[in-house]
RNA sequence: CGGAGUGUGGCUCAGUCUGGUAGAGCACCGCGUUCGGGACGCGGGGGUCGCAGGUUCAAAUCCUGCCACUCCGACCA
């Protein structure tokens, strides 16, 4: 892509209501344009973030054994009073009505709607295990949205639903998108920690929270240090073997939010010298509920022995939305976004210092076809813009690598190669800087 | 929802107390000089001062109501 003919609106100045980094330099990096309060239009640079992180979980998904679908946003009330979530949800529900008088919501979660779909179609044992998911915008209406896409009202979020037919299975099933959990954080660069939670109004008794470290984050959370250590399970794991030593390795140590936090436990099963008292971003969340919707909404499965029974199910959700942020607070600096390879909106940025000069013209279009050629989509400066404003937005957007080409360096047959991370810079051949770019 | 606050060009803000017909910096457009870490000169365009009423000869400014947004607190991917 080429600068000059994209729209990347960056700013200058921070717009005064963002309070936190991810927000501040989501507005300047021209990502985001907030519409409303908790309601963000997607520039098209935070588009291109959110679609890969989107594309990571569903990889993890599909690998896992999941299936995807897409239900829509907006949900019949009436399905809702089947289970008595109409009412017990309460004011952060949004409600609708339509033309007909017919009351609808523009669904917070879709446990019941999934459990609907369920019933009309599986019959038989035979079916299960069976675990689907889908990442479709929700709305939640917060008492007070805030730091930007971290809690906005409207988000982006990825929510799979596992029914099988028995608690060893549904444990199986659970432990799946708990080893995918680990992968997908994994791989967008996060170091993501499983901790026990209360299930709040999903319902069920075993639940975790996928928290990241940062600073910024919005609970306090104490653990064992070394949880930091373990092995995220690679690309190789069998997903139809028993995972449970990979889930009783990331669960063995101790680790918990504010809200369930134990003290007394925390002395008693850590040693001090291990304890580490931080703040976290909750990334993800896992749940068991059992027989909990299937069985209020009737949504049954005939068993082996002939019995009609209420299928075991979870549900495991990803803050897709809330991940663009959560990124960045956990990799920036006073310049700006330090981009995790995997998630950058794109490979790299080619700075043009002279646009209009043959020599530097025909290099820049020869690294920036090499870089397509190698996959890298990279993205190409050719402004007009004065050449200490571009190295100010290269460092505002930070995509992991900058080739910064001018007359002066290729005069000399060099060019400028500066890695995001970390900030080395180096002066070599364009072959070698491609080289290095191409990995 | 309780408490606090803010709405003035695309952005950051001054002007409001003490009413007199709207400003600055940045951004944008044109010309020129510049060009390796946020250039400079000259010229230019752009604002129903959140909305609706009211007071007044006169309202961004005073009064009333409403709306939006932000921050602190109680709930959540």
């Amino acid at each position: 892509m080429r600068l000059s003919r994209y729209f990347l609106p960056v700013l200058r100045e921070t717009p005064a209501e963002a309070q936190i980094a991810s927000h501040r330099l989501m507005l300047r990096a021209g990502m985001l344009r907030q519409e409303a309060a908790g309601i963000y239009a997607w520039l098209p640079l935070g588009h291109r973030v959110l679609k890969k992180i989107e594309q990571i979980v569903r990889e993890e998904m599909d690998r896992a054994g999941a299936v995807e679908l897409l239900m829509p946003t907006l949900q019949l009330a009436d399905l809702w009073r089947e289970t008595g979530r109409y009412d017990d949800y309460g004011a952060e529900m949004l409600r609708i009505t339509d033309r007909n008088e017919r009351e609808l919501l523009y669904g917070p979660t879709n446990e019941d709607m999934i459990t609907e779909i369920f019933r009309a179609y599986v019959r038989s044992y035979r079916s299960l295990p069976l675990n689907l998911y889908h990442i479709q915008w929700k709305f939640r209406d917060e008492l007070r949205p805030r730091f930007g896409v971290m809690r906005g009202r409207e988000f982006l979020m990825k929510d799979a639903y596992s029914f099988d037919l028995d608690a060893a299975s549904a444990r199986a099933s659970y432990n799946r998108m708990f080893v995918a959990y680990l992968r997908a954080f994994h791989r967008m660069g996060l170091k993501a920690i499983p901790m026990k939670a209360e299930s709040g109004p999903i319902g069920g008794e075993l639940s975790h929270e996928f928290h990241i470290l940062a600073e910024t984050g919005e609970s306090a959370v104490y653990l064992d240090r070394r949880l930091l250590d373990i092995p995220v399970p690679g690309e190789d794991v069998d997903y139809e073997s028993d995972l449970s030593a990979i889930v009783e390795a990331w669960t063995a140590h101790y680790a918990a939010t504010e809200d369930v936090h134990d003290p007394a436990r925390y002395e008693r099963e850590t040693k001090a010298a291990d304890r580490l008292s931080a703040r976290g971003i909750e990334v993800g969340q896992t749940f068991y509920f059992g027989d909990k919707y299937t069985k209020a909404m009737k949504a049954l499965v005939t068993a082996p022995d002939g019995a009609e029974v209420a299928p075991l199910g979870g549900s495991y959700g990803v803050g897709i939305s809330r991940l663009v942020g959560a990124i960045i607070e956990a990799s920036h600096d006073e310049a700006g976004i330090i981009w995790p390879e995997p998630v950058a909106p794109f490979g790299a940025l080619i700075i043009n210092l002279r646009p209009g000069d043959g020599a530097v013209d025909e290099a820049c279009g020869h690294a920036y076809q090499a870089l397509t050629t190698m996959g890298r989509e990279p993205l190409l400066d050719d402004t007009e813009e004065r050449p200490g404003a571009k190295f100010a937005t290269a460092d505002l957007i930070g995509l992991p690598w900058q080739l910064i080409i001018g007359p002066r360096g290729l005069a000399q047959g060099q060019v400028e190669l500066k890695r995001r991370a970390g900030g080395e810079r180096q002066e070599v051949s364009l072959d070698r800087a491609l080289e290095v770019i191409g990995g």
